[in-house]
DNA sequence: TTGACATGTTATCAGTCGATAACTAACGTC
DNA sequence: GACGTTAGTTATCGACTGATAACATGTCAA
């Protein structure tokens, strides 16, 4: 196989095992098991362990900004219509049924004491938002649009979504949270 | 020292310890190290590190619920009042500047595939919910409120209040989720 | 044919990890 | 003053970690 092809398998594989324990939590020799290679080479191919993870994450919120930018180029569309907004939102929800593109996220977001793993957080919320305020709408309506999704991907996150019938409070949120979208996180994808 | 004291001396050091590094990535003996105790002492004051750090987490759930319902019970609350609001709010963002609090409840969202932990997150934020359903609004606008909480908490993670000079978008972002509560964040208490 | 380069491997290492066992010192009390 | 309890320690263990070095194999050009 190609270095190129081999690179993108392990990263694949590499989002599959960070998703599961983060970067802290996940060794080189899980994510090597994970794409069928040996530890050393996983080391080889991205230098550390760090920039691999930094390359995963980038990836993530790459796709995430995409997402978005696909929803605003396919049509018009207007700040003011609540119909769009929730074609945005239905466009993430339809992106976190990938429990792995979910899951890598959040550990980044966490990771607040690596640096690079900060920064490249920061660069990643910071297209995203970008990307939202592009739409010619208020600051403000930007804002409310990413907490949103902040809050879909913890409620995600802590599982909540698969335990609705333990908890009568949090099925609430939950319910409210993902409104017409629940259907769709309650089949994930991951 | 009593025991107890001790047992909340070390609480109090794993509390800051894994703010740093979170479950995975901080070691008993970080704790012990902070604390001022040998490593093996650590683990026998708590079984082993995971009924460690569920109970750090469970304590920071309940330190923000804590602070809601004193909110709550010391003056009365009209959920269509944007002042009262603006007081929850308030009370939210002063508690953020403890940042061991906000890491510790960041590395515990995220850590969903420790089911113990996630169950715990699930429990944190079940209870804080319920205590703003009790102010008798609509389940939107609690839900609303916890979406933003989420945001800010996210901000704070990845450093956004330090870094406001290197990105105009993050920055306007920023401002935008903080609002009037900006000054309170920026001059953090750990 | 040979030699450079790319694609992998096995072997190994120094350090770290959570946990257990065994020991020590202080204190209260009968 | 012997004894149980509490509060702590040092020593040690087997497992794991990220990284490096050395080696193997295959491909393609001169």
């Amino acid at each position: 196989m190609s270095g190129d092809d081999r690179r993108e398998l392990v990263l694949a594989a590499a989002t599959r095992a960070f998703s599961r324990g983060g970067y802290a939590g996940t060794s080189t020799d899980a994510v090597a098991k994970e794409a069928g290679v040996s530890q050393p080479y996983v080391v080889r191919i991205f230098g550390t362990k760090l920039a691999l993870f930094l390359e995963v994450l980038e990836r993530s919120c790459d796709r995430i900004r995409e997402a978005f930018e696909a929803v605003l180029a396919e049509a018009p569309f207007d700040p003011d219509d609540d119909d769009d907004w929730s074609r945005l939102g239905l466009a993430y929800t339809e992106l976190l049924r990938d429990r792995d593109l979910l899951m890598v996220m959040m550990h980044g977001f966490s990771a607040g004491d690596v640096d690079e793993i900060a920064r490249c957080s920061r660069q990643g919320m910071s297209r995203i938002f970008a990307t939202v305020r592009a739409t010619g709408c208020p600051d403000e309506r930007a804002q409310e649009f990413i907490a949103q999704g902040m809050l879909l991907n913890v409620m995600l996150s802590m599982r909540a979504t698969e335990h609705l019938d333990e908890d009568a409070d949090l099925a609430a949120l939950t319910t409210c949270a993902f409104g017409d979208a629940l259907p769709f996180v309650l089949s994930p994808i991951s």
